[in-house]
DNA sequence: TTGAAAGCGGTACCAT
DNA sequence: ATGGTACCGCTTTCAA
């Protein structure tokens, strides 16, 4: 009985006024849902749009409004257990707060992050979460910051940056890890991640510039020389950005004669791999090697034997930032918070004493 | 020697132009890069750009070109490793292409995707890619295609549905690993998915409203019957929703007096769980059950045994998807497609005879 | 309660 | 090559 609807160059307020006989500033109210209408011409218009199949514009809305209820985020790679779990986070209260989310994977590479923010905020997004790749030259940050635009840092941050920070106390657990490995009489522990450094071997902590692993690998290095250890910079492996490297980069460490006794995973990925290596070069976890690893992903708690990992609040991480962005976005103005949520160890099976 | 420059209420193509002394029209050229400038006043508006530190605005733009250099993407779950790969394929393809990416997760929820397209469409994204939870309700996908904007379906869609559509020939996998298994000797073969009816249980494939688990329950229950196995009905499991359902219903198959012999788990958030009751329960895999799994997780190949999986083009399947959608926007306005990538049985060490 | 009209920040057409 | 100006679709004073 009735035609397909004519689908063409969009209905718009002024149609649905038009038809239901009112002037556009009526049909606007009652469609936007603001100011005070009549019932009886809320119910002309409503019809009318009805009828028109009326779809509002939002962008236009935004335009007068200034606020596009939309938020940017950037990750290293959504690809990561890490990211499309804390991911899940921002997205669980974007939705319950009636905000919506553009997702821009940087690759971990800055020029792109940099760009990536460009682009987000010429979109006019209200605000930003940011996992930044690098800590170092930070003046897109700062740039995004003094946009008026909130933005807060997901997992990395700088404690130089005045900006609102969420992350976990990598610190702590890495302590807490290394203290235990210690104590088990491992002396040749390897630290093994996926940030790089210029000339591709570590020397300092500053020369990471991704802040939860240098915190990280600052807790490793602090234990280590409490307890006597010495040159513990050597048994920082940089550069696992991907499986392959990380596989290079293991079967290297691990044919070695004078290979570690225990090896820490930066992150899950990476945890993953140096388990394959180990299987492929015979050696046993955790009679040969010890391993621990950041990030209780879900494959840890399977294999034979179960990892022991750090278990971060991924999720937490997420929607704590996601959560602070929206208190921003709805006018707090307190100064810059740093978010800092709690680690826990996960003992399993895949640590052991250090061969005698 | 420069001050904090002025943020407040953003800089325009107006504010541009007066600084540099030309038109709004002119300055508008260079800085949108269009119609035809002198080198003399372009290098003006240019320093005048940079001197006021101008942001475009994609908003303005978009409201008068009718284009917003977006696509919405609907998934069920980014935190399911099948659509975190998808997604990275998408989000790749997007980047190259100069598009950006709004992703709103329905939660497996028909309501909330419904709203999430809405929202989408009234955010003027230029295309969309759906991941519909169900297929049985579309009402919103044809509306979405009436649209005007360009929609592609991925992993799911009706054959009755005339939209794009990627998938992969997830029933000639089902049909291969089940030939494997009743030519091992098993008769007794459960089938496991998210997918729910509305009665918990399961009849016949048209209760299935996900088109990809359909088609796959569809090819085992038609090699099973081929091979004489009857009332196979019985042993397809719905509902595991989450790893919790999952785990109450493999644990209440598996401690079954007639328990399968064999295990077909549709995805591989299912699996792992599989793979864990059997743990619990003391069962070896694959000595007292076999077990395969839909999606090739990264932790498949890790456990002992590793199992043996149904290698999806995940990557791909996001990738594609991208890719026709981005054909679509640049004019393609050939009749809908329907693209099928192959998937490959990966022959790990989760499979062996039936117990006898 | 309702209507008229001025923007929001660009783009694009038409003159010059 | 450049300037003037009418939109795009909606919100928001300001009057009536």
């Amino acid at each position: 009985m009735d035609q397909n609807p004519p689908r063409s160059p969009s209905v718009t307020v002024a149609d649905v006024a038009c038809k239901a006989g009112v002037s556009k500033a009526t049909a606007a109210r009652v469609l936007g849902g603001y100011g005070t209408v009549s019932d009886h011409v809320r119910d002309a218009v409503t019809a009318a749009a009805r009828a028109l199949d009326y779809q509002p514009n939002e962008l236009a809305r935004s335009m007068t409004t200034g606020r596009s209820g939309t938020i940017g985020v950037v990750v290293g790679d959504i690809e990561n257990p890490f990211f499309s779990l804390a991911m899940r986070g921002i997205t669980d209260v974007a939705r319950q707060t009636g905000f919506t989310v553009i997702l821009i994977n940087s690759g971990e590479d800055a020029a792109t992050e940099k760009s990536a923010i460009r682009t987000l905020l010429a979109k006019r997004v209200d605000g930003l979460i940011v996992s930044p790749a690098k800590e170092s030259d930070a003046d897109h940050l700062r740039e995004a910051a003094r946009s008026g635009r909130p933005l807060v840092l997901l997992d990395r941050g700088s404690e130089t940056l005045d900006i609102d920070t969420v992350i976990a106390d990598d610190r702590h657990a890495a302590e807490g890890i290394t203290r235990r490995l210690i104590a088990l009489g491992h002396r040749r522990i390897a630290y093994i991640t996926a940030c790089d450094t210029p000339e591709h071997r570590f020397r300092t902590p500053a020369d990471i510039n991704t802040g939860s692993v240098r915190r990280r690998i600052e807790g490793f290095l602090d234990v280590c020389l409490e307890a006597g250890l010495e040159d513990m910079e050597d048994w920082v492996h940089v550069g696992a950005v991907t499986p392959e490297h990380t596989h290079r980069i293991a079967t290297v460490m691990l044919k070695s004669s004078r290979r570690p006794t225990a090896v820490i995973a930066s992150d899950s990925v990476i945890g993953l791999e140096v388990f394959k290596v180990c299987r492929e070069l015979g050696l046993t976890i955790p009679n040969d090697l010890s391993l621990v690893s950041f990030h209780d992903a879900d494959w840890t708690s399977v294999t034979t034997p179960p990892v022991t990992v750090v278990r971060q609040p991924v999720y937490g991480l997420g929607e704590a930032a996601a959560k602070l962005l929206v208190e921003r976005l709805n006018g707090n103005t307190a100064k810059a918070t740093r978010v800092v949520l709690k680690t826990e160890v996960v003992e399993r099976a895949s640590v052991a004493a250090a061969p005698t």
